[in-house]
RNA sequence: GGGCAUAUAUGUCAAUUGGUAGACAGCCUCCCUUACAAGGAGGAAGUUGGAGGUUCGAGUCCUUCUAUGCCCACCA
């Protein structure tokens, strides 16, 4: 078999996808163990309205490399993916684009045709992120695929609200909302985001006093709103109003009188210490409004112009032009004392960024307090969930859940759930879970529902288990009962409060169980100037073009690899030094096939080591395993990778390929006789090596799947064979292999430590090389004195030191004896190597070489020796530690010794 | 205004319960050695943001300062 001598990542992530689908793979089913264990997960349903992005490609990497190392171990696997219909997003995009191609409104169609009109964009465009999720290879199981209006999700929405409401923790109510007058709908608190106004303004109006000759000034930053005040506050204890207290003013424009009013929450500090108290359109305003029983009164429409509440002249008036009028007709009554320049935080909608108005209006609200009791006596008692990373995330989450408001739930919108509530002609309300179950209740068909629907996070909060065939009334499924609660929640930070705290309500309230056990939050990509992404900004990195210029495993295996839970910077070059990985497992088994005539994967060959090198080897390839199954039981994505990268590149690739190459390349001496079994030594090592490949690519496929599926495919011998027993019958892929978990019986200490002399004896050797400036190709003689242990072993790898270090002869015994031209070196085990050099050597740069390798050792010495000589030290560390330092300082004193000798015989 | 996080080699980031600071990229030297130049061999580079403290020992724990970022909050 040929390969190319390229990786190229299209060609191998060609056709993979597809056939695992088709296969059946992805599917929990494939599982034939009756008895295996479960792992589930559900997807963060992504907006229908998005397009892939970095957050996506990070959280999904993680998901599948959970996903696939637990399937490869045998679990009964189920990876469920979905979408999400994104209520106000998905409307505005329709809405625009019906402007845009025929200058309509919504209105102007009317809601049914309007939403007939966002079902077929949803149908035409709503795919485009499905299809860039299957490019990323994640393995869900599409024949589960849920969206947020399915109808059997809608079914369980409506049955939660239903519910909801006949225990009476839903409501409706007038109360002061945010309110987005670009959207014209209703907001909850999570949907509002701030944003600073450097520019701001801070108008100082004068209200004449009644009866006095006396003016009170007040401070405000949204003049038109003075149009609904109903009061003037100042506080009880301040000195300078005292005497206004229960009197009234004349409030301009209006011809309205208002009082003067005491109240504790006034700041004296801010602006004149007298606040103009409008209850329809601040949150404390309204509070105080309640305290008080003052008059709540509404200026403003829906689409922020003032209303005829306002007063003629303001009527229609946009709220901004309105505020302008406002000001001057207060300067031309001679009442604008001053406008002073004032930084602000204004609220804006996290959709449109449209500053929002508060103002009083009739909405849905779900009363939280007993789901959140619910979920707070949990994370007192098990401190449940169990979030990774732990800080602040656990802190943030139970923060939040303790100062809980209640959730405003309706939305002024058509594109979503409808509320399940009807009225009658008198305005009484019927709440049910349908319009012929509201006509039974209600005596009468003679019914209009509420027009509004409900916030998207309203059925996305039921996401772990209305993905699982809960709608309701079916509350027991097969998929209930084997996969929820589900194994891990993986998502960002942003959403914690939005999704997942609710998820923890609903999932205790309506089902009686946890929706996720773990909840690992990522950290969040930011672009190469370390600012966050953003397209204003447009300093975004978009992953299908990552995807395309890297491929997709580069791109996994770096944003796995950079996963510690911290924020990280992009850097392309941190993919392109993956993709030069991924070109470099390519290469390597590019070596093997080429070199494997009379080789088949057996992994029983590891059991059978041959060298040292062989035991070294299968040593650090079970050490690898067992790290990295450890790392990922414990979310260490980044530690995994790194494991893996190193076992790959620096023991597999650098190490022990170069030292069986001349065993396993087709050379002039042994033939691999063709003979079944491989029993011949040549086989033997060509099958140990692609057998050790083979795991390695096994270890691998849950970050780099397209690529370890098409190389392992390429391996002689795979068969299903190699799959975990609970999948024997499915066709060969590596990603039902089985997952090495790292045997202890082939751990080797002592091959490891041995073999660490080796690597270090050519190291050394290289390291003369390079600094004598000795040419590549000049054969070395060396001459090496050890112990006896030190000469058996380099005496038995000496075919490997004398190539690896590109040497003619290697001297063994337990002394030197070479002439003084050579070039000289001690290893950590006190054996001393020489290289003679006659007419090479440069006594100047040997004198300076050996000269900088004692003042190394020096310092370390001086620093150890310190610490020896110090009784506290070697009284109170732990006697290992003391002994480990001895040991280090006794190493170092010998190296010292040979060095300095070395460096007097050169004079 | 509160709360939290982060500051480590030129850059991006690691460092298990305190125990001689690591990786990748970049940089320097040499090498197109028939798996791979997207490669090989060797090398240089850090008072771990500043200042104190605890400890035999501090990147790691405590105090404080500085810088940056995130979250929450009603300051008109």
């Amino acid at each position: 078999m040929d390969l190319a001598k390229q990786y190229n990542p299209k060609e191998a992530e060609e056709g993979h996808y597809q056939r695992w689908e088709e296969s059946g793979c992805f599917k929990p089913e494939t599982n034939q163990n009756p008895d295996a264990g479960k792992y589930s997960i559900v997807i963060p349903p992504p907006n229908v309205t998005g397009s892939l992005h970095m957050g996506h490609a990070l959280q999904h990497t993680i998901m599948d490399v959970l996903t696939r190392r637990k399937r490869m171990l045998g679990f009964r696997t189920l990876f469920v993916p979905g979408i999400d219909h994104a209520g106000i997003s998905t409307q505005k995009m329709v809405t625009d684009k019906l402007w845009a191609e025929e200058q309509k409104t919504p209105l102007d169609i009317g809601r049914e045709a309007f939403t007939e009109k966002v079902w077929a964009w949803k149908e035409k465009y709503g795919g485009t992120i499905l299809s860039q999720i299957r490019r990323e290879g994640i393995s869900v199981d599409w024949s589960r695929e849920h969206f947020t209006m399915d109808e059997d999700l809608s079914k369980a929405v409506r049955n939660v609200f239903v519910t909801l409401y006949e225990e009476g923790w839903i409501y409706r109510g007038a109360r002061i909302v945010n309110w987005c007058p670009n959207d014209r709908t209703v907001l909850s608190d999570l949907e509002v985001e701030d944003e600073t106004k450097k520019d701001g303004k801070l108008y100082y109006l004068q209200y004449p006093v009644k009866g006095a000759d006396l003016k009170l000034t007040v401070a405000t930053t949204r003049p038109e709103t003075m149009l609904g005040d109903t009061a003037v506050a100042v506080n009880p204890n301040d000195e300078r109003f005292r005497d206004l207290i229960g009197k009234t003013v004349d409030l301009p424009l209006t011809g309205r009188e208002i009082p003067v009013i005491a109240d504790e929450y006034v700041d004296m500090e801010f602006g004149t210490g007298a606040v103009k108290i409008t209850p329809a359109h601040d949150p404390n305003d309204y509070e105080m409004g309640l305290r008080h029983q003052l008059e709540e009164l509404n200026v403003m429409n829906l689409d922020g112009t003032m209303n005829e509440a306002a007063g003629a002249d303001f009527d229609r008036l946009d709220r901004y032009e309105a505020r302008r009028k406002v000001v001057e007709k207060f300067r031309e009554l001679g009442l604008l004392e001053k406008i002073d320049d004032h930084e602000m935080v204004l609220p804006v909608c996290a959709r449109c960024k449209t500053v929002i108005e508060t103002l009083v209006s009739e909405q849905w609200w779900v009363k939280m307090d007993e789901m959140r009791d619910l979920a707070l006596k949990l994370k007192r008692e098990t401190d449940y969930p169990r979030f990774t990373p732990h800080n602040p995330n656990t802190k943030v989450y139970t923060d939040w859940l303790e100062n809980l408001r209640d959730w405003t739930i309706s939305r002024q919108l058509w594109w979503g759930h409808q509320i399940p509530a009807w009225y009658d002609e008198s305005g009484e309300v019927y709440v049910a879970r349908s319009a012929e179950e509201a006509a039974r209740k209600a005596g009468t068909d003679k019914l209009t529902q509420d027009p509004d629907v409900l916030d998207t996070w309203f059925s996305s909060w039921l996401w772990s288990f209305s993905t699982l065939g809960w709608d309701g009334e079916t509350t027991e499924t097969e998929d209930l009962r084997r996969y929820h609660p589900t194994d891990v929640l993986v998502t960002a930070r942003d959403i914690i409060f939005l999704w997942v705290s609710r998820m923890v309500m609903a999932a205790l309230k309506f089902v009686g169980e946890r929706p996720f056990d773990d909840v690992y939050i990522t950290g969040t990509v930011l672009a190469k100037d370390g600012q966050r992404m953003s397209k204003t900004k447009k300093n975004g990195v978009d992953p299908i073009e990552v995807f395309d210029k890297y491929g997709v495993d580069a791109t996994r295996i770096t944003l796995a690899g950079s996963s510690t839970g911290m924020d990280f910077a992009w850097r392309d070059e941190k993919v392109e030094s993956y993709r030069n990985f991924a070109n470099k497992i390519w290469n390597a088994t590019r070596f093997c096939l080429l070199n494997s005539e009379g080789a088949r994967v057996d992994p029983k060959s590891l059991s059978d080591p041959e060298s040292i090198a062989d035991k070294w080897i299968i040593s650090r390839l079970n050490k690898t395993a067992r790290d990295v199954n450890d790392a990922l039981e414990k979310y260490a994505f980044h530690e995994a990778v790194q494991l893996l990268y190193h076992f790959f590149w620096d023991d597999f690739c650098d190490w022990y390929i170069e030292l069986v190459k001349d065993e396993i390349s087709d050379g002039d001496q042994s033939e691999p006789q063709a003979v079944a079994g491989g029993s011949d030594p040549k086989s033997a090592a060509r099958t140990r090596i692609i057998s050790i490949l083979e795991q390695a690519l096994r270890l691998l496929h849950p970050f780099m799947p397209y690529l370890t599926e098409d190389l392992w495919q390429k391996l002689p011998g795979v068969s299903s064979d190699l799959h975990n027993p609970a999948y024997a019958s499915a066709p060969a892929t590596v990603m039902l292999a089985d997952f090495p978990k790292g045997e202890e019986a082939l751990i080797d200490e002592r091959a490891e430590s041995e073999m660490g002399l080796v690597i270090e004896l050519i190291t050394r050797i290289r390291n003369i090389r390079a600094e004598m400036r000795i040419k590549a190709s000049e054969k070395l003689d060396v001459h090496v004195s050890a112990d006896d242990s030190g000469q058996r072993i380099f005496a038995e790898n000496e075919a490997q030191i004398l190539k690896l270090a590109r040497a003619g002869r290697l001297h063994l015994g337990d002394g030197l004896n070479v002439p003084k031209a050579s070039a000289k070196g001690v290893m950590t085990s006190g054996a001393e190597i020489a290289v003679p050099l006659e007419g090479l050597i440069d006594f100047e740069m040997e004198r300076e070489r050996l000269s900088a390798q004692i003042n190394n050792l020096k310092t370390e010495g001086d620093k150890l020796g310190k610490q020896l000589s110090n009784e506290n030290f070697v009284q109170k560390a732990p006697p290992e530690k003391v002994e480990a330092v001895r040991e280090r300082m006794s190493e170092i004193e010998t190296q010292l010794k040979a060095l300095k000798e070395n460096l007097e015989v050169l004079g």
